[in-house]
DNA sequence: AATGAATGAGCCTTCATTCAT
DNA sequence: AATGAATGAAGGCTCATTCAT
């Protein structure tokens, strides 16, 4: 009998099997064979529901943004001023969920990757301009525009700083004190504006 | 014309020929072939002096950081405070020289090949060790040991996370303003260090 | 045409191919595309199926002692007395299926590419010990143990070195009078036997 | 200055190097590069000497040779009788120059290649003839010529096999016991003959 | 829905060989 | 007499991709 609905299930593996193994390389030269291997299919398959290598990776990469924006969506609903959406928008990027070995090998392959493939350049604007949107609407009640603009620009590298370097340790900068950094720094920077309206 | 002495020169050439095809590449996957075509010489040159591919990028990046830290020490001798010594060290990472597109995407190229390459790994914890000492000489005359530790940690990872984003966008954060954005979160911190001290 | 269950098929013609391919060229220096090529396939197929090109040399040498193997089974299953065996072991050494050009170099290379691989070192090993136990099953009835090593290891020097002849003229010694070679040693030897025990 | 009379020396060393290095890698795969090194001068040099690689294995074939050749001149000077004579060409095979681990090595080696070398070819043949003519002449008298073509291919089928088994077992059999085995054959067939004319 | 079979293209690497000095 | 410099040619191997079933 022929197996109906299997569709989703599939691609969904495929997903997870496509993080896993860069993942577990570290990087995104992995093969497809590989990948459907760890998905418990024949790579014919993957071709079939994905169409090739590339678009697998975007599917992949599209995957990990949908996931990191609902969990930033969640947060959010329950911070309830500006500075609590702040700190949740940074916050959800050292969650439990976002800032695992094997998200955090994928993010960083994916920044390279973006460098030859204008569809993953595209993905990654995508994410970069939601980052910056969520960490403006957090800031704007609290500092002068340009202010926060300044701000939401060094936040953003500041989470991405701390991304590689949880990549190449092996194991540091734990969650908790890796947004304690930044957080240290969003207070800095507040108490210092506050300090001048004074 | 000599022919004898040619070694050094092959060298030079073949290693910026590695950085300029990884930069324009984006990443390290490039060919020994194209490499070599770029240095003027044949692949099999390439492997008589190397040995191999992952020897010619070991050697590409230790140029990379051999450059890094002379850049380094010839700012960093004409700092004559330990303030003028950490904008010093901030500096060179966005100097002219640094913060150009081939070299910045030759060093994110390299984070993600230390997933795989133990060299390549051990090559970058010098470096990140280095960064941190330089940044910790000039931090720990004006703040307490353990803010300073936080704010080295925080100062790499804004540079490591401007670099990311140098690679990223085309052309966007010029070197100035990616500088400035580190020594205004610098000034934001100190700044509250001496409020305290008040 | 079913495009199933190729596998084994291709193995076979695979490493008959080999085999014909080192008894055309004289060693074991082929090509994976020379070998591919007379199996009707892609290089690539018999990477696929072996893995590389020292396995499918294994697994062709272990191919020539399995036809050995069982030809010497057949043969001695027929062999009513211990002389009768000894006969039959000697005999089958030199058999049309056996004594072929093609097959005769093979050995020989394979003899010397056993000095590199400790994987074809062992297979020959197991081909001397079988050899030599078969041999000692022909004699031990018929001398006293000691004289029967020594026979068994004569014997044995013999084939491999008739081997090694055919393999060096073009043609000559032909399968009768090579294994009548051995045969007369065999004779010599166990009428001195008797004539001792007189 | 300009050394001078180098060409011999150099010849030699290289030959040397050449049995060395096919001594220890087993078979005649070593690059020029390697045995150039051996000597202690450069791949560049050996061209020039030799020509190239089959040349240089040709010579050191030849050298090979005419040691044995030397070898067999200067034992069967001291022979006294046929007997003698025909004991003397038989240890040559086995004496302490000849029957080592690298000498073995290398006429197993050229016996392969022989079969792609039309010229190491007829070398070979050359020692097969004259190894032939040596049996011949110290047979002849104890023999009748049928018997004595039987026996002398016997005998020279046993010294390659004998050959091969010490390639291939790490050590065994010892140059004493190798001897034996085909002077043991010998004297079967010798009393055997005496046996018939009584 | 799924896969075994099969391949073309490409890359790294090795090596004998040449040549100018 | 000797070598460093340099390369062309070739081989093993990998991998994404296609196709028939």
């Amino acid at each position: 009998m022929p197996k109906i609905g299997m569709e989703p299930l599939r691609r969904r593996a495929l997903i997870d099997a496509t993080i896993a193994a860069i993942g577990e390389r570290g990087s995104l030269d992995v093969t497809m064979s590989d990948i459907a291997g760890r998905a418990g299919v024949s790579s014919a398959l993957a071709h079939h529901y994905f169409g090739g290598k590339g678009e697998l990776l975007q599917a992949t990469m599209r995957k990990l943004l949908a996931d990191l924006g609902a969990d930033a969506v969640k947060t959010l609903r329950k911070a309830p001023t500006s500075r609590a959406r702040l700190a949740a928008v940074i916050a959800v990027n050292f969650s439990a969920g976002q800032f695992r070995e094997e998200i955090v090998h994928a993010w960083l392959a994916f920044y390279v990757e973006a460098q030859k493939s204008q569809e993953l350049r595209r993905l990654l604007r995508v994410y970069a301009r939601r980052l910056h949107s969520n960490l403006m609407s957090g800031l704007l009640p609290l500092v002068p525009r340009a202010e926060a603009e300044r701000m939401a620009e060094a936040i953003a590298a500041m989470i991405d700083g701390l991304y590689i370097r949880r990549a190449l340790r092996d194991g540091l900068p734990n969650p908790a004190s890796a947004a304690a950094l930044v957080e240290d720094y969003v207070e800095a920077k507040l108490r210092k504006m506050r300090a001048a309206n004074d």
